[in-house]
DNA sequence: GTGGTCTAGACCACA
DNA sequence: GTGGTCTAGACCACT
């Protein structure tokens, strides 16, 4: 899994840590079982605070993403929380709505979701 | 027009005023040329201070989607800024994952994106 | 002399009025002796305040540009104000450093300053 | 880096910090990476708000020339915005036209710009 | 009467 | 300790 932060940008780090993940679990790189890099070895990587990782996962953990134990952290797909419809679908609806609000034709932006989808839906052929 | 405010959510209160400005513009509720209330009227319907609307119109103003002159604030989509896809294509990615690494089919989420252009590609018909 | 007026712009009236008249001078349209359009005229052309062409009018004055005389106004290159040095410099400095600090190779932007310098040479081929 | 307010002058305060920031940037004072002073700091030092201080940084931000972060200000010219022309080339428009209405030879006028871009073409040579 | 600017002071999120 | 957000109230520029 390739793993990148941002220092210096003005998205919060945890979060792009949490989005990278659940971008890897989407696109098949993380399945359920796979287990997460610890803690204190992510945060030397990337040069950043400890706490920061482990709020990530706190995050991850929350969403029902993953499970955290002695062990580490592993991928828990299966206990997913499956009721985040609703503001899931408000925060679809703005960030489509801010391309149609500048010109882009709704085609277009289909067109997109659907190229974005197509990364998800084939898992695994990053390393032939 | 309809807009609401969240006091105490945890998204900003101006970017929730974008945010809804956005999607009028989207829906074809706000056209081209089409007035938004005074700032300080705003910041008094939502009982809210007038310099986060102010920060609100900003933004807009920013993102070229309306004008501010003494006249008051008016939307403007013709001169929008077409070259925004890299960053959103980055959001559209992230929301996305989102839903899928949930468990949310592919066909599922990609369903949910066409049902929210369709509101937006029918710009509106209240008065026939 | 084509004057026009962006309505709904960041820019306040009177001083675009000011901006188009001086660069109509500079290029030659304009010369010392020319009349410019009686205020009221001109407001009704452009369906805006009497006093914001007054004030057009009257900061054109005080820079030595145009007289005004119950007669009307007429251009005055010949009592411009030459000791104008110092803040034009500054101005002049702050717009072309926009531009390297972004990028623009100087070169570039001597490029563009003398493009529009040669605008201004060339007075009057306007209307062949 | 050498910073000055004028205040009771006409430009607003922010302007004033954000034209000095983007010349620093332009003669080389500032570079990729720079630091700039915590807003509260600077604003302190000018005896204004820190909220001022505050506009004119994130003025910069929206034009690509500084990030911001939790770690403070840095100067980012890499990712500076290029598609800037058309506007830009207004302002010089009118500057210039300024100069030239008022008498001052085109070539006196091109000679102060290479003058200013020159300035701005040798970066630096404080600490050989 | 509109938006723009500035000041002042508070609390929070992030690292 | 940094920037971000919000509130509150004042004065000004423009039309």
């Amino acid at each position: 899994m390739i793993l990148n932060v941002d220092l210096g940008g003005t998205v919060p780090l945890y979060q792009q840590l949490r989005d990278q993940v659940v971008e890897a679990i989407a696109s098949g790189v993380l399945t359920d079982g796979s287990p997460l890099p610890a803690t204190r070895t992510l945060a030397a990587d990337f040069g950043i605070n400890f706490h920061t990782v482990n709020k990530a996962y706190d995050l991850l953990r929350q969403e029902g993403l993953i499970r955290l134990s002695r062990a580490g952290a592993v991928v828990t797909t299966a206990t997913a929380d499956h009721s985040f419809a609703p503001e899931w679908t408000a925060r679809v609806r703005t960030v489509l709505a801010e391309a149609v609000a500048r010109g882009l034709p709704p085609e277009e932006v289909l067109r997109t979701c659907r190229s974005v989808l197509e990364q998800f839906a084939t898992p695994r052929e990053d390393t032939p």
